[in-house]
DNA sequence: CGGCCGATTATCT
DNA sequence: GATAATCGGCCGG
């Protein structure tokens, strides 16, 4: 990440590699922050689940541009998700951002969106993290490299890859197999972690 | 718990 | 005109 071309590589690389980082958020000069613990890659036009299978529309123009930068687009008429473009230009990818712990700024976070229940709970799901990070469209297209700006990563913590959980991507709905059933899930579980490494598994 | 269902609108065909 | 990379509420067990 630190790397310029971390982010130049396909997407199913590059979202168990995402696994641990810390995506922040500056609003207000407050710094909203959190690891992320869950991703799904979405790899070029013949990733039949993936928006790009249809080519370069409005929507799609991104994910064909510089890798590093912010998808952001609208769906279910309500909701915000956040993606890491992948992948050289060219090559339509992008890594889905679907749950984050939150560390820093949870203040804020309470503020753009109630929270309930565990904390580990709180940004479990890629419209939730969005609503609390206060992210929508007018961030599409941003460069996450870009350390002095509004939203970008930052090297977090290093998670083994033994620890990561495999499966396939979800809210699919009729998706053609194989892209159905692609292992392109990657799942940090704290608590499933620490039992792995207490019974020495790992 | 788990499964079903409605909300609500930008984007694409 | 149809669809959707979701969420939260409501239901039954």
């Amino acid at each position: 990440m630190s790397s310029k071309d971390f982010f130049v590589q396909p997407a199913p690389l590059l979202a168990p590699a995402l696994i641990g980082k810390t995506l922040v958020r500056v609003q207000n000069g407050e710094r909203v922050a959190g690891i992320i613990t869950e991703t799904e890659a979405y790899q070029g036009q013949e990733d039949l689940a993936c928006h790009a299978r249809v080519g370069r529309t409005r929507r799609t123009e991104v994910m064909f541009g510089e890798p590093g930068r912010a998808y952001i687009y609208f769906t279910y008429g309500m909701h915000w998700l956040l993606n890491i473009v992948a992948d050289q230009a060219g090559s339509p990818a992008a890594v889905l951002i679907r749950a984050i712990f939150p560390l820093e700024g949870l203040a804020i976070m309470e503020q753009n969106r109630p929270i309930a229940g565990k904390r580990s709970q709180w940004l479990n799901g890629p419209a939730k993290l969005t609503q609390a990070f206060g992210l929508n469209g007018s961030l599409n297209g941003h460069d996450l490299r870009n350390t002095n700006s509004e939203l970008f990563l930052e090297d977090g913590i290093s998670v083994p890859g033994e620890l990561l959980e495999v499966g396939p991507r979800v809210g699919l709905g009729k998706t053609p197999e194989p892209w159905l059933s692609m292992p392109w899930r990657w799942v940090l579980n704290f608590e499933h972690a620490i039992e792995k490494t207490e019974k020495g598994t790992i």
